[in-house]
DNA sequence: CCCTACTCTGTACGTCATACGCAATTATTA
DNA sequence: TAATAATTGCGTATGACGTACAGAGTAGGG
């Protein structure tokens, strides 16, 4: 049987009862919301030590009885920023995956600092196990294997990712830099002016051709949809062919 | 026309040939290739501007000179560590795009820190743009649109980038709380210690069938190639549906 | 009632990014 | 050739940050 790490068994609550010393003025969860709100008002980089300390009323070094340094903090943080995941109902997998993917997508975007969190270790936590969860269950009907299945959820997890990192870089940056090039109309002035055709002959000839520059008609939804469809394709295209 | 971000002119030798003051006696490629020998070597933590500064043997507020910030410089590696693409030869698009994904994949599990490096602006270096344009021109016999390609590669490398972050935090972790929890076994073991049957249903009932836990003939290699398919796939059936 | 485990706090240390100003150096101009 | 202007490299300084450590107070177990 394997050793929780301790963050972990605070995640799952899974601390003994009964314990002798002074009662604990907080718990993980207060201290994790506290930083969450930190992070959504004015950025990951706000999220100090200090800043989360001040925000529950707390001295700096208190936190350091509930985790064991600033990262788990984060880790934890990545988890309970997550919202439950859709109700299934009684939809098909391939409907059910499409908003399981969106709404994935959506969180990150609403919380853009999730995007900066590079997540060090596999999912661990309630929130975000919970969301795999639906995900494996969305597909228990179609035949595939417990690997497949997983993977499949994978893809689908990695896609909403690298969306929501683009469309979140494209749009309002964050950092000087991506602010001096926000808008994906600039991304593709300074491509064209970039680029040359004899060494990126198909990226500058789609430049030229005004890929990015005029937005007519251009939704980023229409893009996720498209991407997401390619996936749900291939899946569909796994699903229905013979067994191996 | 857009005006080319400080860093970004850099990267292309965009600089005025002639300038007065003493001749500097660094550049930018310089700077990098230190950057990313200290990365290689100690992890990205030990990336800071004194270390770098030593390595080329510079005072460190010397590198300012050169970089506006760390952040910027971290963009530069992120580009810099990159090889060039693989050739194309007369491979057809599949073949050739599979070997395209899991060379991209590949560069990510060999410099690991690249996956702690949050890319905040979309690929606007030399190295990251020429991959991006051999996909595209790999894709330009499909009949595909140029949105419909340029999306194609973006889940590619998605996935490439998902995948690797499994699989390096499922292998050898970095941080403390990974080393705990390192291996794909001892993952399984945690989950099917913590999770609840009632709540986690098809998770838990997973774990308990095995995944991740019993890794006889399991490589990490098929998991990859099947959601590369998986996508694959998906885009060949964009292909050979009817344009719209 | 004492001991023991546990909580919170204050202080202190080392590291880091980087703002500022100065001296040295070179191309341009007079 | 001499003066000017631009630009580099460096030393110093600052504020913020993560966290190690030690002590004081608190509550349950014996």
């Amino acid at each position: 049987m394997a050793e929780l790490p301790p963050v972990v068994a605070r995640m799952w609550d899974r601390e003994p009862t009964t314990r002798r010393g002074p009662r604990p003025r907080l718990d993980l969860a207060t201290i994790t919301t506290a930083a969450i709100e930190i992070a959504d008002a004015e950025g990951l980089a706000a999220v100090s030590m200090s800043n989360v300390a001040a925000q529950v009323g707390v001295a700096p070094m208190a936190l350091y009885r509930y985790v064991g340094s600033k990262d788990e903090l984060l880790t934890v943080m990545a988890d309970s920023a997550v919202p439950p995941p859709p109700e299934r109902g009684n939809l098909p997998w391939r409907p059910y995956l499409a908003t399981w993917t969106r709404l994935t997508r959506d969180v990150l975007l609403s919380r853009p600092w999730l995007l900066e969190l590079r997540p060090s270790t596999p999912p661990m936590g309630p929130r975000r196990l919970l969301w795999l969860d639906r995900a494996l269950d969305a597909l228990s009907d179609t035949g595939l294997d417990d690997g497949q299945r997983f993977h499949a959820a994978t893809v689908l997890t990695g896609y909403a990712l690298t969306d929501a990192t683009l469309t979140h870089s494209l749009g309002a940056g964050g950092t000087e830099l991506a602010a001096r090039a926000k808008g994906a109309t600039e991304y593709g002035e300074i491509l064209t002016e970039v680029l040359d055709p004899a060494t990126y002959p198909a990226l500058s000839a789609m430049m030229r051709a005004g890929l990015l520059r005029d937005s007519t008609g251009w939704t980023e939804d229409a893009d996720f949809q498209f991407g997401l469809n390619l996936l749900l394709d291939g899946i569909e295209a796994l699903i229905s062919r013979p067994a191996r």
